[in-house]
RNA sequence: GGGCGCUUAGCUCAGUUGGUCAGAGCAGCUGGCUUACAACCAGCAGGUCGUCGGUUCGAGUCCGGCAGCGCCCA
């Protein structure tokens, strides 16, 4: 684990020497600490929250979950936003980039179970000498829930420890003041107000309804937290004779045949449907026929849901097999019998009694009782069996893979229930919510679509309570009557001003704890929200709505939601919602959609594969800035590979960075560009050889690219740009001005390259600051005050538009050829060149003439000679180089 | 079954309105310790831009079909 304390024994700056404080030898080892303590100490990105919300650029950072070790995936999208907000805090915005972390939810109940080994049971008393078990207990200790919910705080504090010093290693910008946590007093008190103020315009109501239903986890889930699994299944053929007739050996002539998956719901079945066009079957519609092995009857009726193609063509309708038969109870306004438990076995059912009447009772209840009390699948084997000896099962069960719906972190599939459960009205939302998937910006654009195949499809409304315990507390309670029968149609809310609140610890206003379950007194709501019902206040939260109005008006709605694609349809539609709920608009004006981070094979990542990189020895091995420069490679939306190679390019660029600006800073000492105040206007106006002006006139056009970069939010376009500016830079600017720039005389030339470099240097570390933080601090610390971090980005239109930048492409022709010939010649770089003749057309030939002594300088060049040719501009240069005598020519045995 | 995205050098990927765009980096190979940098530098090599067809004077670029991969939704 790490240690918690980032601001602890920061690395010393390595000894300096000379007025530019360039150190002798730069390395990047320590930055991360040195920089992390110092920009906490300088309060670099704190907020500016005196900023009007003109001024403001606020993000709705995405709360990473609290439950274990952060995925590098974090670090990738993590970084694209950084990048973004220091862009911005560049450009002059007070920058709101709170910190959110998402801990309340199952993945922490999970972790907690699992590292105590403890399980939660509400029935449990709070003992307040609980401690637990050294090792995981095995099996695991029961404890109440207040203990169970201990636990869960205490290891989400460590673990949010240990996630907020990898966040400042990494060197995420954000103002450390403003951080909440989902489970936090500000978090359930937002959230429980909503929640309160949605069921005041019935918004959010309660009903008892079919849920999806975990019987692992015992609980409901939403929609959205559906996803669908591969499984083998098999079809079963089952014969329904038609009404009247006995159960018993089946009449072939006078049966109807349905296919179905899921033959131990047939006790639960309600209807046959079929295709309201299929002929085959609409004679029979309006009739009824009677269920094998239980003797119910029931109708055989058309639904347009019906598939004329699958199986038989008829379907049993089922208390509830899937979301079909969900919407065929309604629309059909079906009869309901339960038969799967919230433990996901079958229920005791007493055959005879109202709603399970049976043409042969004492039949029907002797073939359920051989199912009641075992699990779905148990039932399923014996139902065959009995089946099958009844005659009823028609040939063998075909295998079949089908897609079953799971929840997302459930281990068995879902079983619909009826129960009593918290909706929020979504569906009656869709329009509108559709309008604001229009209105807001997304990047890249067609990640649009995915929200909006999301909001179309929308099938339920959200159900918001779960049946769990780590988590924001439904704030109601409902009244007890004197017969002790709970009125859940008249809940009693807290007072706002009460809020946060806990109805299974806290007695509603007017009652005391004493009458808690008893006759003419009070329950509290068992149930806990969502964390999506939560955490789909981010905005809110972080803004600081009601609790801070003043901040909420500066900062909300918010400019950016960066986040990853995959949680389009929770995080992001859910924010949607709720704000448009609450306030009538969009919680902020632009997603910024993030890929996947995919292993180095190029695989999804999951626990299971074992295949899950973390990151923190990629910082150790690497450097931050590395790591940072492999995460901004990553095309936004685009899914991108771990790729350590990736990173040791980056910390190839970081370490270039530093050298090269040595190199410039030590040919400025001196000078009066160098230090404090440097001002920019003077060293422009030294500026005025040729060859210099192309070079700033390039970085001119490289400044406006990178800038509307990083107003579309394409930080990896912006970052391509300068590095590539950056490279030319090192590799044939600084070898052809090296001569100018070492000239101890005073002069027009020497002048003129040592301002150049002076101004390329403060605008590509600026270009660079919003991906490599730490290097680019380091040097803007050498020769600057303040932080290249609070520096204004810099401004094309301050840098020379005159110069001509094939100049610089000329120069770099002729250098490569003399280079080409003297690597040709097996010759040292440093090998001197007798001659150089360049042949060109005239044009070309004129710039040769303007970079001609800087050439010479660079490549050792005794003499440059031209000769015109006819021809087109665009025709290439030829280059004759001749070198000059090998002082040591190599003997012949070398050859 | 519907939708979205992807397919360019051995690898990872740029190529923004169709016209010097066939590119970069890595890996490979050949040289060089050059007074910023050997954690370096210079140079070399490399691809019918998935496939078939269409539009056009001209197509990685636009349109359509197909194949493969990935994701989302039924």
């Amino acid at each position: 684990m790490l240690p918690a304390d980032a601001s602890s024994q920061p690395t010393p700056p390595p000894a300096r020497t000379g007025p530019t404080g360039v150190p002798e030898r730069p390395g990047l080892e320590g930055l991360e600490e040195r920089w992390a303590a110092q920009w906490d100490a300088e309060g670099t990105y704190a907020f500016d929250r005196a900023a009007d919300r003109a001024a403001v650029f606020s993000i709705d950072t995405p709360p990473p979950t609290v439950s274990g070790s952060l995925h590098v995936g974090h670090v990738f999208s993590y970084t694209h936003t950084d990048a973004v907000a220091r862009y911005h805090r560049m450009r002059g915005k007070a920058v709101f980039y709170p910190m959110g972390w998402d801990d309340n939810g199952l993945p922490t109940e999970r972790r907690v179970q699992n590292h105590f080994g403890v399980r939660c049971d509400p029935a449990l008393p709070y003992d307040p000498d609980f401690a637990p078990p050294a090792a995981p207990a095995d099996p695991p200790v029961a404890i109440s829930r207040p203990n169970f919910v201990e636990l869960c705080l205490r290891l989400t504090a460590e673990d949010e420890q240990a996630f907020e010093h990898l966040w400042r290693m990494l060197g995420l910008s954000v103002d450390w003041s403003h951080t909440y946590a989902t489970i936090g007093e500000r978090a359930r008190r937002a959230s429980q107000r909503s929640f309160l103020r949605l069921l005041t315009s019935g918004q959010a109501e309660q009903r008892v309804a079919p849920t999806l239903w975990d019987v692992d986890f015992r609980t409901a889930v939403s929609q959205a937290e559906l996803e669908d699994r591969e499984r083998p299944g098999a079809y079963h053929r089952l014969r329904f004779p038609l009404a009247g007739i006995p159960t018993g050996p089946v009449d072939a002539t006078a049966g109807v045949d349905i296919e179905t998956t899921r033959p131990e719901l047939l006790p639960a079945c309600v209807a046959l449907v079929a295709h309201p066009d299929d002929d085959r079957y609409r004679p029979l519609f309006g009739t009824e026929v009677t269920t094998p092995l239980f003797g119910v009857r029931v109708p055989v009726l058309a639904h347009p849901l019906a598939d004329p193609e699958k199986g038989s063509g008829i379907a049993m309708v089922c208390t509830f097999g899937d979301t079909t038969d969900v919407q065929w109870w309604r629309d059909l306004d079906l009869a309901t019998r339960t038969i799967v438990g919230r433990d996901g076995r079958l229920q005791p059912v007493t055959w005879g009694s109202r709603g399970w009447e049976s043409v042969d009772v004492a039949s029907a209840q002797s073939a359920y009782d051989e199912l009641a009390g075992r699990t779905v699948s148990q039932a399923r084997t014996r139902i065959v069996e009995l089946l099958a000896s009844s005659g009823a099962l028609i040939g063998e069960p075909t295998a079949i893979t089908h897609p079953v719906k799971f929840y997302e972190r459930g281990e068995r599939p879902l079983e619909i229930v009826s129960s009593r459960q918290w909706f929020i009205r979504t569906l009656a939302l869709r329009d509108r919510l559709l309008e604001r998937g229009e209105e807001l910006a997304w990047h890249p654009g067609y990640m649009a679509h995915r929200y909006r195949a999301w909001v179309e499809g929308l099938s339920s409304d959200w159900n918001v309570s779960r049946q769990r315990f780590f988590g924001v507390p439904v704030p109601v309670w409902y009244p007890v009557d004197a017969e002790g029968t709970v009125d859940y149609d008249r809940p009693i809310v807290p007072d706002e001003a009460t809020l946060p609140v806990d109805p299974s610890t806290d007695a509603p206003a007017g009652y005391s704890e004493h009458q808690r379950g008893a006759p003419n007194g009070f329950v509290g709501d068992p149930d806990v929200l969502d964390t999506w019902a939560t955490s789909s206040l981010t905005p809110q939260i972080a803004g600081g709505w009601e609790d801070d109005p003043d901040l909420f008006a500066r900062v909300f709605p918010m400019d950016l939601r960066p986040q990853a694609h995959d949680i389009i349809r929770t995080w992001l539609f859910s924010t949607v919602a709720r704000s448009e709920l609450e306030h009538g608009t969009l919680p902020w004006r632009n997603a910024a959609i993030s890929g996947w981070v995919l292993d180095p094979d190029r695989k999804k990542m999951s626990k299971s594969k074992g295949n899950v990189v973390t990151p923190l020895p990629l910082l150790e091995r690497h450097g931050a800035d590395a790591v940072r420069y492999w995460a901004a490679s990553g095309r936004p939306g685009t899914d991108t590979a771990v790729d350590e190679g990736q990173m040791k390019v980056g910390r190839r660029l970081a370490i270039k960075v530093l050298n090269a600006s040595r190199f410039v800073l030590g040919r400025l000492e001196g000078t009066t560009l160098i230090g404090t105040g440097t001002d920019a206007e003077a060293a422009l106006a030294a500026v005025t050889r040729p060859l210099d002006l192309a070079l700033l006139t390039r970085l001119r056009r490289v400044v406006e690219d990178a800038t509307a970069a990083f107003d579309t939010y394409d930080y990896a376009r912006a970052l391509e740009r300068t590095e590539e500016f950056f490279w030319a830079f090192c590799d044939d600017y600084l070898e052809l001005v090296k001569g100018r720039a070492y000239d101890p005389e005073p002069g027009p030339g020497p002048e003129s390259a040592r301002a150049a470099l002076t101004v390329a240097l403060s605008v590509q570390l600026r270009l660079f600051a919003p991906v490599l933080p730490f290097v680019t601090e380091e040097v803007w610390s050498w020769w600057q005050t303040g932080s290249v971090h609070r520096a204004p980005w810099p401004d094309a239109t301050t840098l020379p538009a005159t110069g001509d930048p094939e100049l610089l492409d000329i120069a770099s022709e002729v250098l490569g050829a003399i280079r080409r010939a003297k690597t040709t010649a097996k010759q040292s770089m440093r090998a001197d060149v007798a001659s150089v003749t360049v042949t060109g057309t005239p044009a070309q030939l004129g710039l040769v003439a303007l970079v001609a002594s800087d050439l010479c300088e660079a490549g050792r060049v005794a003499r440059l000679d031209t000769t015109e040719r006819d021809g087109s501009s665009s025709s290439p240069l030829a280059v004759d180089v001749e070198l000059a005598p090998d002082e040591h020519p190599p003997s012949p045995a070398d050859q």
